[in-house]
RNA sequence: GGCGCGUUGGUGAAGUGGUUCAACACACUGCCCUCUCAAGGCAGCAUUCACGGGUUCGAACCCCGUACGCGUCACCA
């Protein structure tokens, strides 16, 4: 059979890391499978909470990172409707709940929230853990149908056994047992109708044909009650796949609410979908080989969901830098033209050669972002100290560089054609001729160029990006500089 | 508090009884290369696998406790 996954998140605000390394885990267990199926389902039963363009930016997500879903509510499918709200208008949980009730695998409840305030408030103090003790349980089916027929206010609760234990097993956690007693008759049908996650999850999952349940790991404890569910109607229970959190450092969960980084923050702070995605892959997850950059495509070949961990793993934002670097450095200048062109365009207003640009940056930037700020001096030249002629490494200071300029004057003035090979040609014989070593000559150049310590690319990139107009203006200015001092 | 789950370096992690008493990567430090920076190359960085017992000839890997952390106990998902 072949497997199909789903991706079934609350449209209740922003895509965030934790939610979106998710969605690649359950995409990947699918196409792991090549007749795997990837689903889009929208849990939008909680109306309260809805936020208006969250289901957007779902579908945008998904679409940058180009984890496509073969079913969902945008591209359709066999099982639809893929939105929950819409199943609810269907009567399809409501159905189900009845079936279950019947099967006895839940029961009506007319109590208000007063009464299980007053048991919660009674059991805490007497310090017991809260357990509500439904006495609508006893209520015999007839009567609360007829309660139900004559519009009486009610929920469906699950009906959990006595005694006993439930268990479930987890792919990554492995069998987890829990006694009965312990599990709470949740509320699978809320008094507006629509169902909980707990409900919800379980008849969309049947339903839906979902092999294999990916989700995070808060739903271990409430796992064994899905169960139950699944029993009751003699369904065939899922795979499970319970993915570790995604921490933000040692205590606290990426989270949203705390203003950590969404999807959007990252992409806009100039970090690739692929970078992030290769990136996240790996949090809670370890290939086999020694490697760790990996497509997508790659990715899926690559998954085992036997190396899910089972502890968190803190988001490093310093290593997805890094991954965000190896990516930009392996694209072809082309392509990553097209990516820069706009922070490039951003930065200069000059009239320079905005590809040769891209191409200095390139070998440099780990981030779009970071790009504009390394430019500066294209369009300004600035006064500098020339105390920056000082450098050790280099061995120069401002005589030796005074000297390298004034020798280069000549040769930069002679040079009409200023393509980088030319410059290079040309300025290498000057080392040689002055006994110096390049750097004590290219150093300077490069400094009474750009006034920058540091720059992206060498003198001779920058000079020929700058022209001989430019770059002869200041030099001269860098020499009287110089000399004046 | 009950229940569930977890604990290898600053971070991601490999490793599941003995040729690895700890791979690889990020970060960090140093060196090399080099016209700066970056990239790249090399080296260093856990005498130790939360702690305490036990099993065993032998344990990070098996068992039992303890501690700490996280999750859950909603008409949220």
């Amino acid at each position: 059979m072949a497997i199909r996954t789903r991706f079934a998140p609350s449209p209740t605000g922003y895509m965030h890391i934790g939610n979106l390394r998710t969605a690649l885990y359950a995409y990947l267990v699918a196409k792991k499978d090549k007749d795997g199926k990837f689903l889009l389902r929208i849990e939008d039963t909680d109306q309260g909470r809805l936020v208006e363009g969250a289901t957007d930016i779902i579908y945008q997500t998904l679409k940058d990172c180009n984890l496509k879903h073969d079913e969902g509510p945008d591209v359709g499918g066999d099982y639809g409707p893929y939105v929950q709200s819409e199943r609810v208008n269907e009567g399809i949980y409501h159905d189900y709940a009845v079936k279950l009730i019947k099967r006895g695998g839940a029961h009506y409840c007319f109590c208000d929230q007063e009464l299980v305030d007053t048991q919660r408030e009674l059991q805490e103090a007497r310090g017991e853990s809260f357990k509500f003790d439904d006495p609508c349980k006893k209520i015999s089916l007839e009567e609360a149908e007829k309660r139900v027929a004559n519009g009486e206010n009610y929920v469906v609760r699950l009906t959990v056994p006595e005694s006993g234990t439930t268990y479930f097993d987890d792919e990554v956690y492995g069998r987890i047992t829990v006694d009965n007693e312990t599990l709470d008759e949740s509320i699978l049908i809320k008094s507006d109708g629509f169902p909980t996650y707990n409900f919800a999850n379980v008849i969309d999952d049947h339903l839906m044909g979902i092999t294999d349940v990916v989700r995070g790991n808060e739903y271990l404890s409430s796992s064994a009650k899905y169960n139950l569910i699944y029993n009751a109607f003699e369904w065939d229970i899922p795979r499970y796949i319970h993915c570790p959190p995604v921490m933000k450092d040692e205590h606290n969960k990426l989270s949203k609410r705390n203003g950590d980084a969404s999807f959007q923050d990252l992409q806009d702070k100039g970090y690739l979908p692929e970078a992030i995605l290769n990136y996240i892959a790996l949090l809670g997850w370890a290939p086999e080989e020694d490697r760790e950059i990996y497509s997508l495509e790659e990715l899926t070949q690559a998954f085992n969901v036997k190396r899910i961990g089972t502890s968190g793993a803190i988001f490093d934002i310093e290593k997805l830098t890094w991954l965000n670097g190896m990516y930009l450095r392996a694209m072809d200048l082309d392509s990553y033209y097209n990516l820069v062109e706009p922070y490039i365009i951003d930065a200069i207003k000059g009239n320079f050669d905005k590809k040769a640009i891209a191409k200095i940056v390139q070998q440099r930037a780990n981030t779009l972002i970071e790009i504009p700020g390394m430019l500066g001096f294209f369009d300004e030249f600035k006064d500098f100290d020339i105390e920056l002629y000082n450098n050790k490494k280099m061995k120069t200071n401002p005589e030796v560089a005074l000297k390298a300029l004034e020798a280069a004057k000549p040769i930069l003035e002679s040079i009409n054609d200023y393509s980088e090979e030319n410059l290079h040609n040309e300025l290498l014989k000057l080392p040689e001729a002055l006994e110096m070593k390049n750097g004590q000559v290219l150093f300077p150049i490069r400094l009474a160029i750009t006034g920058e310590q540091f720059t992206p690319g060498g003198a001779i990139e920058i000079a020929s990006i700058l022209g001989k107009e430019e770059t002869l203006a200041r030099l001269n200015k860098s020499i009287e500089a110089l000399k004046n001092a």
